[in-house]
DNA sequence: TTTATGCCCTGTGCGC
DNA sequence: TGCGCACAGGGCATAA
């Protein structure tokens, strides 16, 4: 289940195999995972043939490449990616009549071009919630860089609309603040609203709850300031921890461009631990269904309303 | 404008 | 053994 930390962990291996690549093919193996596109496998294609790849850039959950055309001085387009549920990308050097038969789940192949070596670019996902797309790049409304691994202040046009992410050193804490403490909507619904912070996933938000001991149906204008900063800082906090650990892993959903599984559902304190005690206070961590989400938390550590006094 | 709801989709696990 | 069902969940469209 890729969060903010396992989408870094799939950027940051990728960004050296393939940056500077040029994409030679394109082999669509099922039309849905282009969706976006209204010309489908053949718009994309044609989009992405024979562009170089700039760069791997991350905002939130969001992965994209700057693309360049020949003649071009720079990228005004960029194939962008989301992993969904369960996508993930694998790479495989060598000869591409050499490279190794297509995942069941593989969705679409990319044949790249790295200075004369060939490099064969899977994008697998089994539950077909990501997908890939070819779209115009759009500048920042604050002309900084674009999110992570980005050089340019630009992003696609889909991901114009998402906030910079919790760990973006260009975040605006003090609006983030402000941001997290209005409306009615319970503070879990807040932290998964991408438009605010990005890269915060039902996995995350039950963390950086438990661990800023605050109740996940606590409205957010019941949300102290100083309780909104901690939250900010333990959304921090809990992210770079796992992505020191490659992130979170429960099954084979999840793996970095390599196959290999990250090591953080060993030190999840909330999620997944239903009926299991509160490693902080011994209290039962309780599991309800939230808007829609399952929702994870200690009904002692954590208050729905903020103790008074 | 803000918030809630349902849909997209497929593999897994469970009960019968 | 095989079938049917619930469940997992991010983002988006739509409704209220």
């Amino acid at each position: 289940m890729p969060e903010l930390p396992e989408v870094e962990t799939v950027r940051a291996g990728l960004a050296p195999l393939i940056t500077g690549a040029v994409i030679r093919a394109v082999d669509i193996r099922r039309d849905s995972c282009v969706r976006l596109l209204p010309g489908g496998p053949a718009q994309f294609s044609a989009m992405a043939a024979d562009a170089r790849i700039g760069a791997v850039v991350r905002r939130g959950k969001f992965l994209w490449l700057p693309l360049t055309h020949a003649g071009a001085p720079e990228p005004a387009e960029a194939l962008s990616a989301h992993l969904g549920m369960s996508g993930q990308f694998r790479v495989h050097a060598g000869p591409w009549e050499g490279a190794p038969a297509p995942h069941p789940h593989c969705r679409a192949r990319l044949l790249l071009d790295r200075d004369g070596s060939p490099l064969t670019l899977d994008f697998l996902d089994q539950r077909t919630f990501g997908y890939l797309h070819v779209e115009p790049l759009v500048p920042t409304p604050d002309g900084l860089a674009g999110g992570q691994g980005a050089t340019l202040a630009s992003v696609p046009g889909s991901v114009s609309h998402i906030g910079r992410d919790a760990l973006d050193p260009h975040l605006d804490e003090p609006a983030v603040a402000r941001a997290w403490r209005r409306g009615s909507r319970g503070v879990k619904q807040v932290l998964l609203d991408q438009t605010l912070v990005s890269g915060i996933g039902n996995i995350y938000a039950d963390e950086a709850l438990w661990l800023a001991r605050v109740h996940p149906e606590r409205p957010a204008s019941a949300v102290t300031a100083p309780q909104a900063r901690a939250l900010l800082e333990a959304t921090r906090a809990v992210m770079r921890r796992a992505l020191s650990q490659g992130g979170t892993s429960f099954d084979a959903l999840y793996v970095n461009v390599n196959g290999e599984s990250g090591y953080f559902a060993r030190d999840l304190e909330a999620y997944g631990r239903g009926g299991e005690p509160c490693g902080r206070c011994g209290a039962v961590i309780r599991r309800e269904t939230i808007g829609g989400r399952s929702t994870h938390w200690c009904a002692r550590c954590q208050r729905r309303y903020a103790a008074r006094g």
